[in-house]
DNA sequence: ATTCTTACA
DNA sequence: TGTAAGGA
């Protein structure tokens, strides 16, 4: 029992140094009892250890695993809710294979800088918003994606949009939700510009002329929404002033002159 | 004999 | 989730 080993403990692999460890050890190493650890394991909370006989083996994705659970437990959520999370979590990992974010893909298409988040950290910041629905809508819109053991947001600017709305008291589903309805409106506006090109451009002038137009289109969609949104807020601004503004009207009076 | 599982509390 | 009993 006076065996305290604690680098060279249990079996490691010699070529790649990574350490395994035995259900004894994992436990230990994460805090937890053995117990425990066979409770998450039969709600698949955390994957199979390789078998070697009788003997499980565990390794430190097992362990990050472990350590994720204990912080999400901590954080007050439920064990059907993280092993929900856990499982959308599995489910988004060719995701980021496909946008290429795991690898060292350079993405010169996308001048969105991505955001790597732990899933505390993600949970953390919307505030026990991060439900398996809420998690899987957000992979399906490709805001989020999966590497290894952390999250990756795709753009910086939209992160910080989505934080800026939870804070502001909208529901995280309604914020992805409006995500998915302005995506395919930007993919409209986007094909209305290419068209534009492709329809009046010679062919092989065609792609560099996609790139020039890239801040146009940008300015155009910016000005448009800016104005509309002056159109909108004017327009209900009745309806809401009751609890969020008390008493600001003058300062909408001169929009734009049309 | 050790390690893990099953079953019971 | 702890503990005792049993299989490999």
């Amino acid at each position: 029992m006076s065996t305290d080993e604690t680098e060279g403990a249990g079996g490691r692999d010699t070529t790649t140094g990574k350490r395994e460890y035995r259900m004894a050890d994992l436990a230990r190493e994460a805090g937890i009892t053995v117990r425990t650890l066979r409770f998450y394991r039969e709600r698949g909370l955390v994957p199979p250890p390789r078998r070697e006989g009788r003997i499980a083996w565990y390794d430190g994705t097992h362990l990050t695993r472990l350590r994720t659970i204990t912080a999400l437990l901590e954080r007050g959520h439920t064990l059907g809710g993280i092993a929900d999370l856990l499982a959308a979590f599995e489910g988004g990992r060719d995701v980021a294979e496909l946008l290429g974010l795991d690898g060292a893909s350079p993405t010169p298409w996308s001048r969105e800088t991505p955001v790597r988040l732990g899933a505390e950290e993600l949970a953390d910041t919307f505030a026990g918003q991060v439900t398996a629905e809420n998690l899987a809508a957000a992979l399906d819109i490709g805001y989020l994606a999966v590497d290894g053991e952390e999250f990756v947001h795709v753009s910086r600017r939209l992160l910080d949009a989505s934080t800026e709305l939870v804070r502001a008291g909208v529901p995280l589903s309604a914020v992805l939700e409006a995500g998915r309805r302005v995506r395919a409106h930007a993919d409209a506006l986007a094909e209305i510009f290419t068209d534009l090109i492709r329809t009046h451009a010679r062919p092989e002038h065609t792609v560099r002329t996609l790139e020039q137009l890239r801040p146009v289109s940008q300015t155009v969609v910016d000005a448009e929404v800016s104005m509309a949104m002056d159109r909108h807020i004017r327009a209900n601004a009745d309806t809401w002033t009751q609890d969020t503004a008390p008493r600001e009207d003058a300062t909408h009076r001169g929009t734009t002159s049309t």
